[in-house]
DNA sequence: GTACGCCCTGAGAGCGCTCTCACGGATAAG
DNA sequence: CTTATCCGTGAGAGCGCTCTCAGGGCGTAC
């Protein structure tokens, strides 16, 4: 008597298999421990047979649980994947997180108004147990809209508005400060900087906190904007050089402006760093590779991932989680200083 | 008469509003046509007044269809996100694609062999529609066994093994071709390959068209191995100039491995290209901003995240699809050959 | 005017699972 | 020996949805 069904087995086949109710083999499956070893046996032995595979959805139906957590990655058309290392780096760090809590990874890249929506939907939808935001652009009401539904939600960085939703950053100022301490240790008199975009909170703090500083030194800062790309980078360098045309040294927002910058100065004829120094910031895997190597302010990418995901795991495990972390940044001396 | 509930409305709470039974909201929710206007307008009316969003897993559950598809990223722990470029365009090609579809993508970083696991049980379980694998690494056996067992498999490269699932790849052969042809026209004479990991396709199909094509024109080719990572080619280069001081060109089977050949180079005193022309191979976004900027292989990395979408799509859909897709290359003539 | 047919709507079953609740049997206490 | 207690198991409801099937209403044709 083969009862070896083509189509996926049923919980309800593996309880007749084994012997026992539908109930006792969901306890089994579910690793209740009130079940009696010979019956837990005999289901375990069930579910191998059969290939028994829980099927999800109708465990979400009942449970109102999915098991997944969303990464929501605000995507405008050039920048999410130009920061090369971040986006992976926090997709990598969610991931191993969930992993271990064995959830899986939803991730949406919202792009588009429409995507944007969508994304609405299906998270205010309950398909998903919570939602983790990836650099936020200007001040979207996402992430609050959703809380206030009472998704449970945490965003990397902290999110501009009035919004009090949870979230995890890395400490720009310090990282900063060390940077441009740096600089004027090594004896740096006409310090710029390459600013970030002024609609992420990245590309503001770290602004803020080069004008802060510097400004306790009593020196004056030049400042040219770009949007964290090589690209702008070269062109805001330019700009940089044109305004002051005797800076020795430049502290870029991203290793990737600096990276555009490198360029610049060497079509400009300036030497790194004997002209002048330049210092980055992300420590992204190109950085030990420019030429020279550049000297940047390392933040801890992929822990900002784990950081983010456990703090959701804590959020849907019902505790209270502090509203925000500091991760450390820390200035790697190379080269180009 | 207020029935506005805190919780999530259901269809039954739809109908009930709009004055119809549940079976014609549903009908009215998923677009029928044989609804009366006046009808579906109440529907919608009151699917706007509720926020009504349907409750995935309930449709799941009947319909057997989840409306989302899983990418498998095998991942070994420095590899995948080292070829910075190919994971993020990659997963942007096929997020396009699928949201264009309205489906859900759900991403596995599968590194570890309990990782491994759970991703198997996972699709097996039918908890999505279709799988994608990216950059398969060995004789993996997990997209044979997935599409054996009836779920729709697509993978991104040539499985080895004898496996006959579908596959979308690029012109490993005419890419090599191009840029061995074209050292030969710059006058090279001595032209040596950094290869990629032999446990991948694009490693093995890049080594294997190199000799091919150097084997035609009567040179002698050199080899080091690598593994991708640019770590790895500053080591093969240092193999190479041992092995052959005179090499005048050297074919990076990645850029990023090109990246670090050039760094060997410059320390061993080598001009390029003067002394030594080098090519890569991906157009990964470094490639233009290296010094001297590369001259590389294109392969449309986001136009393979899509056509992997898309034939899985089709595949979903009912259609038969070919078993490969063969996608261009093009060499990108840069300053370093 | 009647009969037939078609179109649109509603009733109801059932997807696979979890969980509450009740019940039977064994054990302990009186 | 009886009664109370407790533990382990089974019965059954119900999560929210889709889809089949039947039926009512109306138009058309005879």
């Amino acid at each position: 008597m083969h009862d070896v069904t083509p189509s996926r087995p049923t919980l309800e086949q593996v309880a007749r298999r084994a012997g026992v109710s539908r109930a006792t083999a969901s306890r089994v499956v579910n690793g209740s421990t009130t079940v009696a070893q010979p019956i837990r046996e005999a289901v375990h032995r069930a579910v191998a047979e059969l290939g028994y595979v829980p099927n999800l959805a109708a465990r979400t139906l009942v449970t109102q649980r999915t098991g997944s957590v969303a990464l929501i990655l605000p995507e405008t058309p050039n920048r999410v994947f130009s920061d090369d290392q971040f986006f992976p780096g926090v997709v990598r760090g969610v991931s191993q997180e969930l992993e271990a809590a064995d959830r899986q990874l939803v991730l949406m890249l919202v792009g588009s108004a429409a995507a944007h929506e969508r994304a609405e939907r299906y998270t205010t939808g309950g398909h998903v147990d919570g939602v983790l935001f990836a650099s936020i652009h200007g001040a979207d009401p996402l992430p609050d809209m959703l809380a206030r539904a009472g998704v449970p939600v945490v965003c990397s960085g902290r999110p501009l508005g009035r919004s009090r939703v949870p979230y995890v950053e890395v400490d720009q100022h310090g990282g900063v400060a060390a940077a441009v301490q740096h600089l004027l240790e090594r004896g740096r008199r006409r310090i710029a900087t390459i600013a970030g975009p002024q609609d992420m909170v990245a590309g503001l703090d770290r602004l803020a906190a080069f004008r802060k500083v510097l400004a306790g030194s009593g020196r004056r800062s030049v400042v040219a904007m770009g949007d964290f790309t090589r690209k702008s980078g070269e062109t805001a360098m330019r700009q940089l050089l044109e305004d002051d045309p005797k800076l020795d040294a430049v502290f870029a927002a991203s290793d990737l402006m600096a990276h555009g910058a490198l360029r610049t100065l060497r079509q400009a004829g300036r030497r790194v760093p004997d002209d002048v120094a330049v210092v980055g910031f992300d420590d992204s895997g190109i950085a030990q590779y420019m030429d020279p190597p550049l000297t940047t302010v390392r933040q801890p990418i992929e822990r900002i991932g784990q950081t983010l995901a456990r703090q959701l795991l804590r959020l849907l495990a019902g505790e209270r989680i502090e509203e925000s972390v500091v991760l450390p940044t820390e200035l790697i001396v190379r080269d180009s200083s």
